[in-house]
DNA sequence: CGCCAAAAGTGGCATATGCCACTAATTTAG
DNA sequence: CTAAATTAGTGGCATATGCCACTTTTGGCG
């Protein structure tokens, strides 16, 4: 298109994406509320708790965040007693993350609120649609893209 | 489910989109970085830029984001002089917000590295593609979700 | 073994977002 | 017209995320 109109937002697969999470968020958000926890929150817990006492890299990775960023996403859960971390025995720079009895707890209280939520999603959209949403968007997040000129010193 | 196993990330359609816009909100912050704007300042310059000296509230409304949270995020924008805002004539509660020459010129220049990764994306998903990616958020974005039982005191 | 590069986190700083309580300006009753 | 209800923003507080500079450990190597 040589020019012409806006289409109301942006082409921005970023900002439609940005935007789509943040109502999405919200309703997620909405949903948990009762168990105190943010939908990332519920998010961090779920990942953890589905892996084996994973090193944060590991967890940072799997969630494609920060390593930092998970460090700080991490401390108000580990300060409510949630999670807590250890040291690896064989590696001493790695620390590992795991579940306290409460944050399973927590979790599985969670758990509830977000099948509610999940459930009212699917209904809304239907669950096949939302399954090819999900694995459209986890193709995109794995995708290796790259700027072409990656910024020549220059 | 009738059986096992965790999906790698979980099922749930909010985090597998958290972690999406993660994963490309930083490809388009490393490409807008020579700008100096990250990706979402980058997507409000533009929103406001295609719209007719907006209200902060009609801003939020099209963003669908937290009227707050849009007022905190201008602040950077307008400290940098890329925005200013001037009060409604009719109704002076209204505070309406626009480009300054300025934010009009760096929005130019990081338009230009923003289509060099909005490329790059379209020639990795294809443009297709692309397109029912950003229908499909646009309709989640705009769902009309609310929780059933908003919450019975149990 | 001692030195250096790579790996894993931490802390500081800045932006992104939301919710809530509060203020100012308008609109709507009465 | 005046008081109650509503609307538009603001400011404070808390979490979400990223980048960068450092510190601590490791893992190689000569």
């Amino acid at each position: 298109m040589t020019e012409a109109g806006k289409p109301g937002f942006s082409d921005c697969n970023n900002a439609t994406l940005r935007r789509a999470a943040r109502s999405l968020g919200r309703f997620y958000d909405d949903a948990l509320a009762p168990s105190g926890l943010k939908s990332t929150q519920f998010g961090l817990l779920f990942q953890i708790h589905i892996s084996d006492e994973p090193a944060m890299g590991t967890i940072a990775e799997a969630l494609i965040m920060d390593l930092s960023a998970l460090g700080h996403t991490l401390k108000p859960l580990i300060r409510d007693g949630y999670l807590e971390t250890f040291p690896d025995k064989d590696d001493r720079r790695v620390k590992r993350v795991r579940l306290t009895p409460r944050g399973q707890a927590k979790l599985d209280e969670a758990l509830k609120l977000w099948s509610v939520a999940q459930q009212q999603f699917e209904k809304k959209v239907g669950a096949e649609q939302a399954a090819k949403l999900r694995a459209a968007l986890d193709a995109v997040a794995d995708l290796d893209l790259e700027m072409p000129t990656a910024a020549p010193s220059n």
